[in-house]
DNA sequence: TCTTGCATCCTTGGATACAAGTGTGCAAGA
DNA sequence: TCTTGCACACTTGTATCCAAGGATGCAAGA
């Protein structure tokens, strides 16, 4: 516990890094990761693992482990003998994590509307979530559009977290992961913010008065919401889909 | 496409593994997640990568790829410098597959029965679904109920393939692993096959009939039908739980 | 000018060597 | 007998080395 003994647990391996107590391999599949979604790198550009190694100061070895993890995601393409292709941006993609959204949102959201405040008390959860939708005004006022984004997502999760589902939690990481790419795409253009923080002030509602099927098909309409404005997106940005 | 061609295109390294023609560690991968999922590994027992490594006649490399694979799917745990633990099986991840499993597969469910033939011509999966229901009932005949189980996860998978949803079928495949490690717990006892046999005629007969709200309720009583079964497993296995 | 084949380079796939953390058992001392 | 500390064995984490396949460019020949 002691600060001597954490020090004398790790050694200082390279300055740049050192500040994540984890291994090489996960910060760097971070990193790449976040790379990717923001569109960092160009969907469809090739990279390869010495040319990463290198730019971060590790062997291969991490770097290979991060390219299977993102590979498995679908972020990546790993081409034998070739190297590894960042994944275009991909219509039916979308399409499909989209449905899945849906399905576990919608689910989640009804359970959520169900169990509000009869199984356990979810004060804490619901100042939270008001509290995120405070942030969300605050940050469309200074226009900070990767903010919202963020704040919407931690929107959704601390109403679905209310469940204690920590695999439904993570798989819907992994799905919106495909959805946040395609809007990196426009963050600079003006969207729906205002609608989408009035939806969830609605769902806040629906929620806390139990009300189960209203709570469903608001949420619905919210994500079919967002689901146009993406369409639209993709529409103006087709080159760059497969 | 000929015979040569191919037999150039790679040298035989291994005589056990070679038939497969994918890289090593997605090999060793599938070979320790059969092992684990049957239940071969005795939950909460440890397995290392050098004695992994050492039986398959490979080197730590493709073994620690696997090794990550299954930590990420949960069902092995990674301890820094002590090796890697399978999973006890868990009351509470069986819940959280089986909430996400409902969700995802009524959706779905409900979906196919909304187009069902159409938007398309379906007669090919409609002959599939029918024939897997026809092995079903031979397999329960001959008391082979690893083959059930097989046919069983075939027939929802044709019925939601009808979709198209890659992304959905492989997150439904990785949500069931933990449902069906606790199936097998008691394969050997008479269970409810005829039942969910009955259960498949009258869902086929549903979507057929573009019912999707009868086809919804259906699978939903079928998914709880079998959880009700794996409920009872549970109890009477809980020393092997976390 | 166009085609074809070969040398070469660059890539990933896999094996091995080395570093560092963790647990265990034994010996020494009280 | 009991406690304590240290050495050692064994593990994973990381780096490096070797093998082999695919792409590319250039030269030779038609």
């Amino acid at each position: 516990m002691s600060a001597d003994a954490a020090a004398g647990g790790y050694t200082v391996k390279n300055e740049r890094l050192v500040l994540e107590r984890n291994t090489l391999d996960s910060v760097i599949y971070k990193e790449l990761r976040k790379r990717i979604i923001s569109l960092s790198f160009q969907p469809g550009s090739m990279i390869y693992e010495n040319a990463v190694a290198d730019e971060y100061g590790v062997s291969r070895t991490p770097v290979r482990q991060a390219f299977f993890r993102l590979a498995n995601e679908g972020l990546l393409s790993i081409l034998p003998q070739r190297g590894a292709q960042v994944s275009h941006l991909s219509a039916a993609k979308v399409k499909e994590a989209q449905f899945i959204r849906e399905a576990l949102e919608v689910s989640a959201f009804g359970e959520v509307a169900r169990i509000w405040n009869k199984t356990a008390d979810h004060s804490a959860a619901q100042a939270k979530a008001l509290a995120l939708i405070e942030q969300q005004r605050q940050v469309v006022r200074e226009k900070d559009y990767v903010g919202f984004t963020e704040l919407d997502v931690a929107f959704h999760d601390t109403v679905i977290g209310v469940l204690g589902n920590a695999m439904l939690l993570e798989m819907l990481n992994d799905v919106r992961t495909h959805l946040t790419r395609v809007r990196f795409l426009e963050l600079q253009e003006a969207h729906h913010e205002d609608d989408a923080i009035a939806d969830h002030v609605k769902l806040m509602r629906s929620i806390m008065a139990n009300d189960v099927a209203g709570t469903q098909s608001l949420l619905l309409a919210h994500l079919k919401m967002i689901e146009a404005m993406r369409d639209d997106i993709l529409k103006r940005h087709d080159i760059l889909f497969e």
